[in-house]
DNA sequence: ATCAAAATATAAAGAATTTAAGATTTGAGG
DNA sequence: CCTCAAATCTTAAATTCTTTATATTTTGAT
């Protein structure tokens, strides 16, 4: 799973049926850090990102912003909460760096489930999103801390598309992975240790990711 | 999001799509614990429950079975690893009580995605099961084990359809939540103390739905 | 070039969790 | 009805993680 490219909804649309959705969505451009929309907005919509990536956080009452996920160039995000008609979206969505989203309203959306080639490619990102979710789950029930974060850059690394550059500060990593900063650093240390990866400001880079790939089944060889 | 019924395959098609699909699948039944496949088998097949539950196991070469989750009646399984070609089942899926699947063949799921009721089906299905999914990582990010365990058991008495018993051993709680035997008798004893849940041999029963969504509020505000 | 803010790194104390082990309870099958 | 394996419950020690605190490094803004 974590070898296969992120699929993407512009790429598994025929051009004709991209453009009916392009026609019916309001493009926007964001800047680095700009928020797309806030958690508990009014209603819910789809997004589409056209370039760049979001990032879904989710603001908690005491201040602390957890890290959720990122949604890549390509990929779609907001159709599970249109289609379960929630009120309101669950995580503020950030803009990482220049980005660009088509954004279609609910009832639009809801419309264009009756083209067949839309609502397959909906359909297969959403699978592949869910079994990265899953995977991540059983992840979390099993897996010690530092591996957690040697698959998590290794995953990061292929949806990236294969930079060796992963452009997020530690306490991002942190964030994902559900674990205090301090825990993150040990996590890192380990890895620095070995030569697998090394930390730089607001940065991290692999230096091995072959060595880094058997670390990681050497230590969870299920 | 954990108020939603949970949406089937078997209601969201219409009867001559689903006729289509079932003229195509193996229907095998199940008895209680019976293993419906192990992990690592040949290759990924779809799964349609008709009727019963499946639970999904990781097995670990510690010796260690992980729970990693259930497949409710009218959900269907495996459509993420045969769309993503992986050649084999992460998981070993094992019957709850007397199970009936229909099993359909990768390549013949491929050729139903030409049938786009069936395709919006399985989208709808997959999307709530991403939803859920997301739900359980951002929990698994930012609560203590016991709010954790009072969100799953609200989960799974919503998934049960209204049950107010959980057959469920408190292993498998502990397996699903990713924690110790002991912290889920520690977060237990905290619900029993409220009056909230109570335990039995081999199962939980709620004693009292409305608080126990309460006090999840109050320990969650967010 | 300097300074302030942000990010990284590390240490120590306290809290929470896991592991390990044993005692008790339960209910299914003979 | 009895037996016994499975499940529950409890405790204690070992470990891990978080919190708190401080020092250092890096970068962007002035």
């Amino acid at each position: 799973m974590s070898n296969t490219a992120v699929p993407k909804v512009t790429q598994l649309l025929p051009p004709e049926e991209l453009a009916v959705i392009q026609s019916l969505a309001t493009r926007r451009k964001y800047r680095d850090g700009e928020i797309i929309h806030e958690r508990g907005d009014n209603q819910p919509e789809i997004g589409i990102v056209i370039s760049g990536r979001i990032k879904l956080i989710y603001p908690r009452s005491s201040g602390q912003d957890v890290f959720s996920g990122l949604i890549h160039t390509g990929q779609n995000y907001g159709d599970v909460a249109v289609l379960y008609q929630q009120e309101r979206p669950q995580h503020r969505a950030v803009a990482i760096g220049d980005t660009v989203v088509d954004h279609i309203v609910g009832d639009t959306f809801n419309r264009l489930l009756e083209r067949p080639a839309i609502v397959e490619a909906f359909y297969r990102v959403a699978s592949y999103r869910l079994a990265v979710a899953l995977e991540m789950l059983d992840d979390m029930r099993m897996l010690a801390p530092d591996v957690r974060l040697a698959k998590l850059i290794i995953r990061m690394h292929n949806a990236a598309g294969g930079t060796e550059r992963l452009a997020f500060i530690q306490e991002d990593f942190a964030s994902i992975l559900g674990i205090s900063s301090v825990t993150l650093a040990k996590s890192l240390r380990e890895l620095k240790q070995q030569g697998l990866v090394a930390t730089k400001y607001r940065h991290l880079v692999i230096m091995d990711l072959a060595r880094l790939k058997a670390w990681v089944r050497e230590k969870d060889p299920d």
